[in-house]
DNA sequence: CTGTTAGCGCGTTCAC
DNA sequence: GTGAACGCGCTAACAG
C-alpha cells in the first residue's frame, strides 16, 4: 500500500492533480463543491504532504536550526536550555516547522554546520545562542545569505536580529536588592570573559552607581571554579558580604566554600545565582535567584526568527527586548553581619 | 547567483548530468580522468547535494528523530540527555545525518508526531526513550512500519530491538555494595510507577536475595516527593539505615530530610544516587551515585539505529546490551550506625 | 566499458 | 478548472 499522493486523490475526486493542489492549499481557483469532495478525498485516503517533494519546489526547508557550541557542560544551564528548547518546539509546531538540533564543541564547528545546513537546504534559518566577544557567527551567517535570529543579546556588530533580555538593567536590580538590605561589599563571579553576555554583566556591575560595588572576578560556570573564585574573595581582608554569581552551579560551590570558611549564609554571607533551577531550591539555605522564563524566551525567538522568513520581514533587523529576569528571592539574601568585620572561621 | 545543480557541474565538465552524478556517487560508469574533471568542477561550484531532491528519489529523509515526553522537568536527567544527545549527534554526524527533536508533554503527543514525521517523511526512523508499562508506542511504530530503536530497556513486548541497560543487575551491585558495608535495612525510592524502569529496579530491589532488604516508596522525581519519602521513611519505627534514590534531584532531597529529622549522612543514614550529576558532587556530602557514560549510551543507540535502516538490517531485532552502570562511591556512603536503633533526632 | 537520453519522485504553478 | 513544465538528483535502458 504505496503512501498516497496528490495524484491518488485527483483521481478519486475525479478532478486533476492541479486542483487538487488548489483545494488543498485553500485558494482560488477551484468551486466550493470541488474543493469539499477533494478534501474529502484527501481525507479518506489520509493524505500527508511529503516533504521533499514540498521543499523542492517551494525552495523551503520546513525547518529551522539551533546549534549549541559548549565545552563547558554546565547544570543549570541544561536546564534552561531545555525548557528553552522546549519553548521553540511550541512555537515551530504551531507552524508546521521542525527543529534540527545540533551539538558541537567549537564555534568553527558550529559554522561549518551552518554552511552544511544552507548548502543542503536542511533548514530556512537559524537560531543562535551564546554570543561571544568578537563573534566570528553573525558575519559567517551573513556571508552565507542564511536566515538567523540572535538568541540573548544585540548583535554588536549590528548584523544579525535578536532577542534580547537587558543583562545590564537586571544586574542593577540585583544591586538594588542587596543593597537595599545593606551590603556595600558586594563581588561578581562571572563566567568566562569571551561570553557576550558576561561581559556585559561585568560591565554593569563595574560602572554601577556609586562606583563599582566590589570585586569581581572571572570563572569558568563550573562548580570548581565557583568554589575557589569564592575562597580567594572571603580570604580577602576586605571581603565581601554578599556575592553574585552568574549561575546556578558556581552559586553553590560559593555555598559550600563559605560555609568551609566558616562563614554563615545568609548571615554572614548573602548569595545570588543569576540562573534559577532546581539546584537553587535543593540547598540549604536555598538561594535567591534570577529567573527567566526560558520556555517564553525561546518561542520568542523563534516566532521571530519564522518571521522573518516569510515574505514581508516584519520588523526587519529590529531587536526585540525580552521580559528582565525576575529576582525571586529566598533564604541566601539579608541584612549583611552588624559587625563591621566579622572575623572568618578556623 | 543561483546554487550550482549538478547541471551546472555536467556543463563546466562537459558531459551529461548522469555521469555527474555517477561520478560524484562513486561509482563505475565513468573513466578515471572524466571523473577528476567532474569532482574538479563540483569543487570549484562549491556544491552539494540538495537533500530534498535527494530525498524526493531516494525516499530517505537523511535524518532521525527524537521525541521526548517528559511533564516533570527533573534536573539530573536533563544532564543525561543532553550528553545522551551529544552522543546521538556525534554519531549521525559521521553518518551525514541530521537529528530532529520534538519535546512533549506526553505520550499521545508523541506518537502523533512520529506518525507526522513518517507521513511527511520527515525522517528515516527514530529513538525511543522512556518505556513505560504498556507503552502504546512500539505497537505504533510496528503499525506505522516506522523504524525505531529504544533506548533503555528491552521491550517487554518484543517489539522494538534495543540498546538497554540491565537495571537489576546495577540494584544488585548497589545493594552490595551497601551489604558490604553492613546495611541491613535499605529502602528504596523510585521514580514513578508507570516507566518500565522503575518496574525493573523496583523488581529487582524487592527480589533480592534473602529477600528484599526494606520498603520501596514510589516517587516522582521531583525533590518535594523526594524529601516526603525520605521523612516518612525516616519516621517508621524501624527505620531504614540506607535509601537508593531513582534519580539525583530526590537524593539530594532526602540528604535535606535526613538532616531535618536530625540524622546524619552517613553516620546515620547513607544515600546513593540512581543518577550521575553536577548535584551529587556539590551537595555536603557528596553522594555516592550510579553512573553511565550517557554520551556513549547515546551514540551507540544512534549506530544501531542506523544499522536497522540499511539494506543489511545487521543484527535484526536483536537487543544491545549496554555497560552496567558503575557506581561512583562517594561520601555519603558509610557503614550503618553501631546501635541496633539509633534514635531519631528532635 | 564510457557516456547519453529519458523518465521518475511529488507537489506547485503558469499558461490556456 | 486542466495540461504541462519545473525543481534536482537518481537510475534504468540504451548507444557509441
Amino acid at each position: 500500500m504505496r503512501r498516497p499522493t496528490i495524484t491518488d486523490i485527483a483521481r478519486r475526486a475525479g478532478v486533476s492533480p492541479a486542483a487538487v493542489s488548489f483545494a488543498l492549499n485553500g485558494r482560488p481557483g477551484v468551486s466550493e463543491g470541488t474543493r469539499r469532495r477533494i478534501l474529502d478525498a484527501a481525507d479518506a485516503l489520509g493524505w500527508q504532504p511529503n516533504t521533499a517533494a514540498r521543499s523542492l519546489s517551494s525552495a523551503e526547508a520546513g525547518a529551522i536550526g539551533l546549534v549549541v557550541a559548549r565545552p563547558a557542560r554546565t547544570l543549570g544551564v541544561e536546564q534552561f536550555f531545555m525548557q528553552f528548547i522546549s519553548g521553540v518546539q511550541a512555537e515551530l509546531s504551531e507552524r508546521s516547522h521542525a527543529l534540527l538540533l545540533h551539538l558541537v564543541e567549537e564555534v568553527d564547528a558550529e559554522i561549518a554546520a551552518y554552511r552544511r545546513w544552507w548548502a543542503e537546504r536542511r533548514v530556512d534559518g537559524v537560531l543562535v545562542v551564546d554570543l561571544l566577544e568578537d563573534d566570528p557567527r553573525p558575519a559567517a551567517l551573513r556571508d552565507l545569505g542564511m536566515p538567523a535570529l540572535l538568541a540573548g543579546g544585540p548583535d554588536p556588530a549590528g548584523v544579525l536580529p535578536s532577542v534580547w533580555i537587558d543583562d545590564a538593567r537586571a544586574m542593577t536590580a540585583v544591586l538594588d536588592h542587596l543593597r537595599g538590605l545593606g551590603h556595600e561589599r558586594i563581588a561578581h563571579v562571572s563566567g568566562p570573559a569571551g561570553l557576550l553576555h558576561t561581559a556585559r554583566r561585568r560591565a554593569a556591575f563595574g560602572s554601577a552607581p556609586h562606583g563599582g560595588p566590589g570585586p569581581g572576578v572571572a570563572a569558568d560556570f563550573t562548580d570548581a571554579e565557583g568554589a575557589r573564585a569564592t575562597s580567594a574573595l572571603l580570604a580577602a581582608a576586605d571581603r565581601p558580604t554578599a556575592i553574585v554569581y552568574d549561575n546556578d552551579v558556581m552559586a553553590v560551590a560559593g555555598l559550600s566554600a563559605a560555609r568551609q570558611a566558616g562563614l554563615a549564609v545568609p548571615a554572614d554571607l548573602s548569595i545570588v545565582s543569576w540562573e534559577d533551577s532546581t539546584l537553587c531550591r535543593v540547598t540549604h539555605p536555598t538561594l535567591t535567584a534570577l529567573s527567566r522564563d526560558a520556555f517564553r524566551f525561546g518561542s520568542t525567538a523563534a516566532a521571530r526568527l519564522l518571521s522573518l522568513l516569510g515574505p514581508d520581514p516584519a520588523g526587519g533587523t529590529a531587536d526585540t527586548e525580552f521580559d528582565l529576569p525576575a529576582l525571586v528571592p529566598r533564604e541566601s539574601t539579608a541584612p549583611p553581619p552588624r559587625t563591621g568585620s566579622v572575623t572568618p572561621g578556623p
